[in-house]
DNA sequence: CGTTGTACTTGACATTGTCAAGTTGTACTC
DNA sequence: GAGTACAACTTGACAATGTCAAGTACAACG
């Protein structure tokens, strides 16, 4: 095979990984294969191994490029309009939609290991910590942390739950007649956001609010 | 290889369920392999193939066997102690724990397609009816149906996300100091549950309880 | 000029999913 | 009871895969 000609440095990482995530999202993480990878990326088949060592090794590195990812929407998030829980909500599951490639592979413990590769470890962690800001604005940050923590994983749970059926379990298939997917998420998200929001008023440290 | 003397009928495909089952459960859905799965039965390689078709047959047939499990499961939750909240999440968790290999699998419509097999989709169709029951405990079976629909899926969000991320996801390892697993899962529980009573005590349905 | 290292490539091997074509036993008809 | 049909497997073959091992090309450095 003529070997393709590269602009700069790291182009053919970022083909590969690329590559794979398109792979992934059209056709789950099981099917990715390293050789068809090399194929699209149009290296050999043994280029991906340079980068990446073995086939957990791209599934790692797409897991620390989707913490990246999502510890950035976190950031991002506008809460002017909404309570903070209701827009965390959204920008999960937009995040998961908009990211399937990623979302489908950083949440595997059994095909990428978060606590394996160090790069992954941080970007997870940086991912949490910005989910533990957002609890503090639904909460108040004077709450004892293991509370926050409850809170923090309950939040992320619910969003969890609901972005994983809703790309690939049942939920899509499984809508009453007469509902769109999208309304019938806006209706989830919404009872969801309701219910922390009645239990934050509860908990007496924010107001009713939406 | 000598045939193995099997006692009965039907009983390879038991024995090759099972062995799917137990590697699932150890190396995840990914790493089955249908030769392996055929040596750990003792039968030939094609073996399987008579049974189940192809490598996604066997998936369908885990999942089938799950949703049954998960039927027979919300079928026998004890109200008398709890919420059914609560004692939904509680049940849908244990089954998930107990039935890794089945969970594994159930919810992936990339690998098996529930609604792809007959049986596997009317075994998820009776699960979800018991949910839909569980849901009526707790607000009520006046409501409209759309909004118990939403209710379901929000109790199903909330349960699946939990058990996805204690089963395969990175929450065992981002507890807070001095938390057992065990203990954290029983607080998001209960913050869960205490959420979804404070919900169905607004919508004036029932009294708050727990 | 020689060495070292990076960024690949080609080749080989065991293992995999699956098609095709047996083989064996049981059941059922004629 | 011979013949046929079908279920329940088996053995054999093939292309494709993950990965190890061993090149090759080329830049940087001494």
């Amino acid at each position: 095979m003529v070997p393709a000609p590269h602009d700069q440095h790291g182009d053919v990482r970022r083909l590969v990984l690329d590559a794979a995530i398109a792979i992934i999202e059209s056709d789950g993480a099981e099917s990715l294969s390293m050789r068809e990878v090399a194929r699209r990326a149009g290296v050999s088949h043994q280029a991906p191994y340079h980068y990446f060592g073995d086939r957990s090794g791209i599934f790692a590195a797409i897991s620390e490029e989707g913490f990246t990812f999502l510890a950035r929407a976190f950031r991002d998030v506008d809460f002017s309009n909404t309570s903070p829980a209701k827009a965390g909500f959204i920008a999960y599951l937009s995040f998961a939609r908009n990211h399937v490639g990623h979302f489908r592979v950083m949440f595997r413990q059994d095909i990428c290991g978060v606590t394996d590769n160090e790069g992954t470890a941080t970007a997870a962690e940086s991912a949490f910590n910005e989910l533990l800001q957002m609890v503090a604005r639904t909460i108040g940050s004077s709450v004892d942390p293991k509370a926050a923590h409850t809170f923090a994983f309950t939040l992320w749970s619910q969003a969890h739950g609901l972005a994983t059926l809703v790309i690939d379990g049942p939920l899509p298939q499984k809508l009453p007649p007469g509902v769109s997917l999208e309304d019938q998420i806006d209706e989830v998200i919404n009872l969801c956001s309701h219910m922390v929001a009645l239990e934050a008023a509860e908990m007496g440290l924010v107001p009713s609010h939406s």
